[in-house]
DNA sequence: CAAATGTTTTTTCCCGATAAAAGACATTAT
DNA sequence: ATAATGTCTTTTATCGGGAAAAAACATTTG
């Protein structure tokens, strides 16, 4: 079997798409740029199209035959990639309890349940581990750690470090760099959020993650950006599992997202300091809530 | 081919080390707890040590017959790790010039070149990828960041943030924690070592990669601990290729380890403050005339 | 009967092979 | 002569297999 097709299938999906658009598809390299394919990917695409008679291909021509009908689509699950597929496996074990601390992994064991080889488990295991949720014993297995209080609050920690200080560095930029039009942008769109809040609330989640990484960004500094990426994935899964008063708390957040916006665009390093704190105090809160743990003790 | 049995290589070597010092074995269990390996292993050892006429072993006595010869020992090379062999392989090429950034990383090339399988190569890059010198192009190579300038500088800017926190940690650690005696005998062996700094320089690397271990693992932030690892390497690969005034350097070093040290044990915060950063500023420095780069300003 | 040894099973590590996808080169069309 | 298409080559992603090492189970020994 060794690969599956899915870079095309999904490209070829988001290729339906631009039928809907225009009555002729561009240049074969255009279209590459366009879904982020090779130009070999482009062709097998075409080559698809042709047969089902969604176009009419010779040489430069491709003219648009007819509609993308929903079955011309491939079914959504055979455009994942192999490693998207074993996280989500991964991820849902992780947190359909019963991964307790100290727990161990074993490769074998989950790459037959899921249906994969060993070697493409292994690799997903070597990636996941810098999240700092499971460890790996030499020559063995690997260890879960667990999705304790003990590393929310680590997490947390470093990620308020990172982001006060890329928030100043945020503020410092000069007026004519272009973060602020795409601070601007991103204030129209929470602005928008607020007034829909009531049917939109799950839209959240995602304008979340680009504001951070935006401010994350002007640290320039690589390792805080790739930081974010572990909060992006611990927050991404945490919203999945967690729907409590998702409403109310993505409410909250809008709320602050706009106050922080506010302080970035006044340059005040004061201010700035404030929001960012205090929005970054209530997202750890959020998270903290979400981890049950024996004996613990309210904040 | 397929697994080298450098785990039970690597183990031989050490065991033969024990037989200087005993008469008899101790059991199975408590000689795989010894060594780092399992009994499977410690078997297979015991095999050849019998073979080779170094003991007699009968069930569970394992009389030593005679000391170890230079030739009983495994060669060294034998002795790695697949993923060591990759790595130097690799940094080799990386710092042995012509390692511009953009350049692209080919697996198989790499594979070839090493004489590796491709399955070897491909989980060290994705383990290396950390570090931040090389980023995945989805579906395609690798891309080399390079060791520059900034990287160093966005290096120890982490570092620094990581570090000061640390020792702020540590200074705050009660005095019945067993951190004080372990940075009692790291004293000592930095004492010892400024003494003999002549003749001893090239010891410094490993002294003082365990003094900054035992400061980052007092901030009990597993992403702090982790992240040693980066600077570990970096420096490790650093120390092999710029010997310029090595001695000078370490000399000066195990001075402010020396006064760090001392600033910990007193446990007021601005001293510990001053003395670290003192520190970590002549590291940087350090690291930053290593790296020659065109149009580069003095500091 | 607890801890060690002896034996068997399972898992990890690593290679080679193969289809998908990318990339390079050759040819043609505007 | 530039940019597209057509064709061929190389590289990446993934699997299955096999030896090394770990782990589990069974038996013996003090």
């Amino acid at each position: 079997m060794s690969k599956s097709n899915n870079v095309y299938k999904d490209a070829y999906n988001r290729g339906l798409r631009l039928l809907d658009e225009t009555q002729s598809l561009p240049s074969e390299p255009e279209l590459g740029t366009l879904l982020g394919v090779s130009r070999t990917t482009v062709r097998t695409i075409l080559a698809r199209m042709e047969e089902t008679g969604l176009i009419a291909w010779n040489k430069r021509s491709k003219t648009v035959l007819r509609a993308p009908k929903p079955d011309d689509f491939f079914p959504e699950e055979e455009t994942d990639t192999l490693a998207q597929i074993i996280e989500r496996s991964f991820m849902r074990r992780l947190l359909a309890g019963g991964a307790e601390a100290g727990m161990q992994i074993n490769e074998l064991e989950l790459a037959r349940e899921i249906g994969v080889g060993t070697t493409s488990v292994r690799e997903f295991l070597i990636r996941f581990s810098r999240f700092g949720l499971i460890e790996k014993r030499r020559n063995s297995h690997w260890v879960l750690k667990g999705f304790t209080r003990a590393f929310a609050l680590e997490l947390t920690e470093i990620r308020e470090m990172f982001e006060i200080r890329s928030a100043a560095a945020f503020a410092a930029l000069p007026q004519d760099s272009p973060v602020w039009a795409d601070l601007d942008r991103l204030e129209d769109e929470h602005r928008l959020l607020a007034s829909e809040i009531a049917t939109r609330f799950n839209e959240f989640s995602e304008l979340d993650e680009r504001f951070h990484r935006l401010i994350h960004r002007a640290s320039h500094n690589r390792f805080i950006v790739d930081f974010y990426d572990v909060i992006a994935m611990i927050f991404h899964y945490h919203y999945q599992w967690n729907k409590a008063q998702e409403r109310e708390r993505n409410e909250v957040a809008v709320g602050e997202h706009l106050a922080y916006i506010a302080a970035l665009k006044s340059r005040d390093l004061g201010k700035v300091d404030a929001a960012c704190r205090k929005h970054l105090k209530s997202a750890r809160n959020t998270l903290l809530t979400s981890i049950p743990e024996i004996g613990r003790i309210a904040s």
